[in-house]
DNA sequence: GGATAATGCTTGATAAGTGAAAGGAAATGG
DNA sequence: CCATTTCCTTTCACTTATCAAGCATTATCC
């Protein structure tokens, strides 16, 4: 399905995805027009999902990054799936997980303050686990 | 540090990081060049920190992705941390937690097999506890 | 085996976007 | 009140993207 042709544009693309076309070609030995039908192709298949930045969370004010086990008391989950839809400016992402719990759950915050009220309102729905990210190595 | 203007220039890149400078420039009412002198100056400011791709995991055969919780055994961190760059194909992310265990370890792998003997050479190094990701919503 | 089709590439012309320079309007400060 | 700064727009030369056409290689089918 890929050839090493589209796994090394794949590569290019992931370290920097606003590379133009005729850039990309000469990387993979191509000419611009060939790479960008690659591309195309590869958007068409679903490989390529979109095209997206990487932002300083920190400088923008959201330096509180947390990951939280969520433990339902429910079998219907839907109130706490809503309850994420309503707080998605800090939701990354929910993961359900075998293991320990039943999500995991990745958030960032301005600040304490604002996980505080979080807590308080998820608690409503389901019970947690806390776990602060310190350091990304 | 970020106006309202600054803040729909993220959101807009986050959504489509390859949009052209003008037509971002039409969402944010701004010219072109006014839209792509703003985006220079996020990217020197550090707030911008480069341009990705989405690509779907599954479909280029990455299709286990896990958490897996690391409890050290060992004051030094360093064999662990080694041996993650050895295995940098797999690790997606590796974050220093507070709450339980040490870190919080972000894999993805073609099956269960490369799992498995990932999981072996980890245990020489630490204990850990495997959530497996059944869905992202 | 040879015609036919399909795939993937290159080439070339046209349309569109980018970047640098020049200039103008609004805010800031002596 | 004028000078300065900041941020924007306009213009133009230049680069890049896109589209269609053409060509080579490989696969397919009788």
């Amino acid at each position: 399905m890929l050839d090493k042709t589209d796994q090394k544009i794949i590569e290019e693309l992931t370290n920097n995805g606003r590379m133009t076309m005729k850039e990309l070609g000469e990387k993979v030995h191509l000419t611009g027009q060939a790479a960008s039908s690659r591309v195309a192709r590869l958007e068409d298949e679903g490989i390529l999902e979109g095209y997206t930045i990487k932002v300083n969370k920190q400088k923008i004010g959201y330096s509180v990054h947390c990951f939280i086990n969520i433990y339902t008391r429910n079998i219907h989950h839907q109130p706490y799936l809503s309850f994420l839809d309503l707080e998605s400016e800090y939701v990354l992402n929910n993961y359900k997980i075998s293991g320990d719990g039943c999500y995991l759950l990745e958030c960032r915050f301005p600040s304490n303050k604002e996980l505080d009220a979080f807590l308080v309102q998820l608690n409503v729905h389901v019970n947690y686990k806390l776990s602060i990210v310190i350091n990304q190595s």
